[in-house]
RNA sequence: GGCGGGUUGCCCGAGCGGCCAAUGGGAGCGGACUGUAAAUCCGUCGCGAAAGCUACGAAGGUUCGAAUCCUUCACCCGCCA
């Protein structure tokens, strides 16, 4: 059996990063732990992450296992990103609701949207002199297209039996409810049983890691090998991130934080990490940062200490802005936000910085002469001009940090800035723009 | 294949011929307080300026009048084959 003590062979290269993990709060559960330690301390080995492509980016969620894969190359071992092109044909069960199926066309677009996204935050062609070993993509189509029916029942269905299927949680919760389950999602567990199967047979991956939602799918490709291989595999899950009274972190106004600029504007990204609150600043920059420690108690004083600083927020939504979306990007946004949130009257901005603030923002193109109402309609900032009367009424809308009173109010020539834009607001923090033509 | 139950607004969930744009809760949104936090309190929450229109799985029908009754269809669940 493996031993308990913590040797580290390479304390440079690949020691810790378990603990690593464990003190950024990345790890919920993993399959036995002394054996997993000793692994990850004996040298690299293989681990993989598997990414349905359910949409066209890749989210907030997904962006925890991107982060571990990340911490895992960078500790010196070898990562395998797959992207589902056949797992994302049949749909993960969800314990709500039966998926409707995606077309394959779509699926396939999809994938490699998702392989162009999660480029940036691993190192695929070795030009990292930090990172000993490239990462790997793969596409589990490959090798589930060619399989047959029969093969498939014959080769992979054979090693699992319903009995212990039907008591995974999703599953279950999903025979007692009124939606029920189809036979696709419910053979779901069984091709991604296989992706791992297949990993450690090609490439001897030895560890698969994944939300903590997905317990019941990673042990389903663990079991199998030790049936098939006679081997035991790691497994290692990321708790679910929630906020301080329980809810899921990744939305914002109702949608969920997107990964690609176009789903989520770098300026929308930064703000949503800049507004965080206090009570799990401190988490996520444990989770999302690569701050030491000392770094991330400095900000944790400072929290509250100064909390009106929100120095903690600050530092987050930046560090997770530039991993995501560059350098470049954080720092038009940063000053984007300087402009439009800082203490100085909108009115007092030179053109340059209020055209550069206001190119972050949503918005439209509009003359003067629209109601305020319509122009909220027009710059989404109302799903409907009884929403916008609503707004004006209830004293949450604004332009150029001026409060609307008269819902009858018009956008004036004046009302446009240097000719060009109106900053339009509803409540404290969303601003959208009126450009003219 | 047979029998029974179900499908209501973002979600849960009442309503079971007029008083229903539809009780209640949650989420969301706005305001106050702050720090572009949290908590709390207040307000709001189909579309339309309004008249009105569109909505209670879908399509027909009965009725002065339907989310509520009838018929057919679709989907879901359970029990029996």
């Amino acid at each position: 059996m493996p031993s308990v003590t913590r040797r580290r062979r390479e304390p440079r290269a690949v020691s810790s990063i378990l603990d690593e993990l464990q003190w950024r709060g990345l790890v919920a559960q993993t399959t036995d732990e002394a054996a997993l330690r000793e692994a990850l301390e004996n040298g690299p080995i293989t681990a993989y992450c598997g990414f349905d492509p359910t949409a066209p980016s890749l989210h907030f969620g997904n962006l925890v296992q991107l982060i571990v894969l990340r911490h895992l190359q960078r500790a010196g071992h070898r990562v395998i990103c797959l992207v589902g092109g056949s797992t994302g044909l049949i749909g993960d069960p969800r314990p709500t609701a039966e998926r409707v199926l995606k077309t394959k066309e779509q699926t396939a677009d999809w994938v490699s949207r998702i392989q162009q996204l999660v480029r940036p935050f691993l190192d695929f062609d070795g030009s990292d002199p930090a990172v000993a070993h490239p990462a790997i993509m793969v596409n589990n189509l490959d090798w589930t297209a060619p399989m047959s029916a029969l093969d498939f029942l014959r080769d992979v269905g054979k090693h699992f039996r319903v009995n212990q299927m039907v008591r995974k949680e999703a599953i279950a919760a999903r025979l007692h409810s009124d939606e029920g389950i189809s036979y696709t999602e419910f053979s779901y567990q069984l091709l991604q049983g296989l992706d791992y199967l297949e990993l450690y047979r090609s490439y001897g991956c030895t560890l698969q890691t994944g939300g903590n939602d997905q317990w019941g799918n990673l042990t389903a490709g663990s079991d199998l090998i030790h049936r098939v291989e006679g081997v035991s595999v790691h497994l290692l899950t990321t708790p679910l991130i929630t906020d301080s009274s329980g809810q899921k972190f990744g939305k914002s106004e109702g949608n969920a934080v997107w990964l690609s600029a176009e789903m989520t504007s770098p300026y929308a990204f930064y703000q949503y990490w800049l507004n965080v609150e206090d009570a799990s600043v401190v988490m996520l920059l444990k989770v999302f940062t690569d701050r030491s420690a000392e770094d991330i108690a400095e900000l944790e004083r400072s929290v509250t200490q100064e909390p009106f600083r929100r120095a903690a927020q600050r530092a987050l939504a930046a560090d997770v802005t530039t991993l995501v979306h560059g350098a470049d990007a954080t720092a038009a946004v940063q000053a984007a936000s300087e402009a439009l949130f800082g203490k100085g009257d909108l009115h007092a901005l030179d053109a340059d910085t209020l055209s550069d603030a206001t190119a972050e923002l949503p918005g439209a193109v509009l003359e003067p002469g629209v109601s305020v109402v319509d122009a909220l309609v027009a710059v989404g900032l109302a799903d409907s001009r009884n929403a916008g009367r609503r707004t004006v009424g209830e004293g949450g809308a604004s332009v150029n940090g001026r409060k609307v009173t008269d819902a009858d109010q018009i956008l004036a020539p004046e009302d446009f800035l240097h000719g060009r834009v109106a900053v339009l607001r509803r409540g404290r923090r969303n601003l959208a723009a009126a450009r003219r033509g």
